[in-house]
DNA sequence: CACGAAACGGAGAGAAGTTCTCCGTTTCGT
DNA sequence: ACGAAACGGAGAACTTCTCTCCGTTTCGTG
């Protein structure tokens, strides 16, 4: 999906345990930026990952090409949940509350800061995986407020950011069961975000941009 | 408020200027803490403060003994806060409501990992502090339930845990603007608070105890 | 099955960053 | 104006992470 990984520019075919040991740091690299964010020890990851740590360092050259192979990977799944409950569900709401459920499994809370740490935001692939989740979601978004489903004052970014807050790691309880309560929380804010709205909001809707840009 | 810091436990008086320097790095310890977690520097402290390394560690012997007494003065604040609500506040959702954003003006989100990571669980003021805090916000959200005004099935836990995660600093966004969302989303949360419930949720409700003992 | 190429793991050198103390200087209060 | 108390900066000691070296193991093929 994303980068150029050290390995993928070999010109041989790579050996079987070479292949299984990278895809073993990339899923450790995943659960461990997760829990601990995204300057856990690369020595860790390798360690969780049941290899040493020489074996990490020779599939991606620093933290920066691991990040960006975990993160582009992530973005690409969470997109394709946004395009897929765009096509398959018949109600809009009941669209944008799959997306949403999905994200949260997706763990794109944790994930999130990866998104800025470790990305190229010139990188081709990562604006085009960007732009499309973007799209897609803005049209979730306003299927559902065209159904009158949806309260209108509400923005794309209101939506991403809510879902991001709520699926991190809780502060101090070594991330062990954010799964609890994610789904329900996330419930609750999107039954928040039915029309009719039952309270007026403070401030203007907030957009993509408003959280991209630093 | 809370714990015995090191300068309090001093026979004399202390100088002005010990005094106000131990507030200033109070301050800016609340303020670093906030922006970049509980291992901040205690270097970047002192300097945030305006005073020398050494001047902190005249005051605290450790980091734990600094986290100890901020988190103490904000748990202390927080429970301020929701007494008050509950005390001037006619309407019982009105109350809650009131109480959730100024929670967030004290920024608990961000605080509230110290409330873990430099929390001696026997100190007797802040047991006494935490079973006050938890006593009034159950009196809000009691309040609110039995008003009609506050669906059934949330618990104590889901209010807590969603005040933390939605105003903790957004990933990557070295925490420039929360303030721009969070009450935004407080408030979305709360309309999903209400009765009556829009939607079924999953799980059940999430008590106190749920997020303490991890 | 045996051989060469490729990959592996552990240990530790090197680098970076934090903690915390020492001590000469400044500020406060009487 | 004097002594006690507090201050600040510099740097030693320590911890922690990164990344390489090299002897050993595993893989794939002839």
């Amino acid at each position: 999906m994303g980068g150029m990984a050290t390995a993928e520019r070999r010109a041989q075919p790579a050996r079987v345990d070479a292949t299984r040991n990278r895809e073993r740091i990339i899923a450790a690299a995943r659960e461990a930026f997760v829990e601990h964010g995204p300057t856990v020890p690369l020595d860790a990851i390798a360690h969780r990952a049941g290899v040493g740590n020489a074996t990490l360092y020779r599939h991606f050259a620093d933290r920066h090409e691991l990040i960006h192979v975990v993160a582009s990977y992530s973005l690409a799944r969470l997109t394709e949940q946004a395009e897929s409950a765009l096509a398959e569900e018949t109600d809009a709401f009941e669209a944008l509350r799959r997306f949403v459920h999905r994200a949260a499994d997706e763990r794109v809370g944790a994930l999130c800061s990866l998104l800025y740490e470790g990305f190229d935001k010139n990188d081709p692939h990562v604006m085009d995986a960007r732009i499309r989740l973007e799209k897609v979601v803005t049209e979730l978004m306003d299927n559902a407020r065209e159904s009158g489903q949806l309260r209108p004052d509400v923005g794309i970014g209101d939506l991403m950011v809510a879902i991001t807050q709520l699926t991190r790691p809780v502060a101090g309880t070594a991330c062990a069961h954010v799964e609890r309560f994610m789904h329900r929380h996330l419930q609750l804010f999107l039954d928040g975000l039915r029309a009719p709205a039952r309270s007026e909001l403070c401030g203007t809707a907030v957009t993509f941009e408003d959280f991209e840009i630093k």
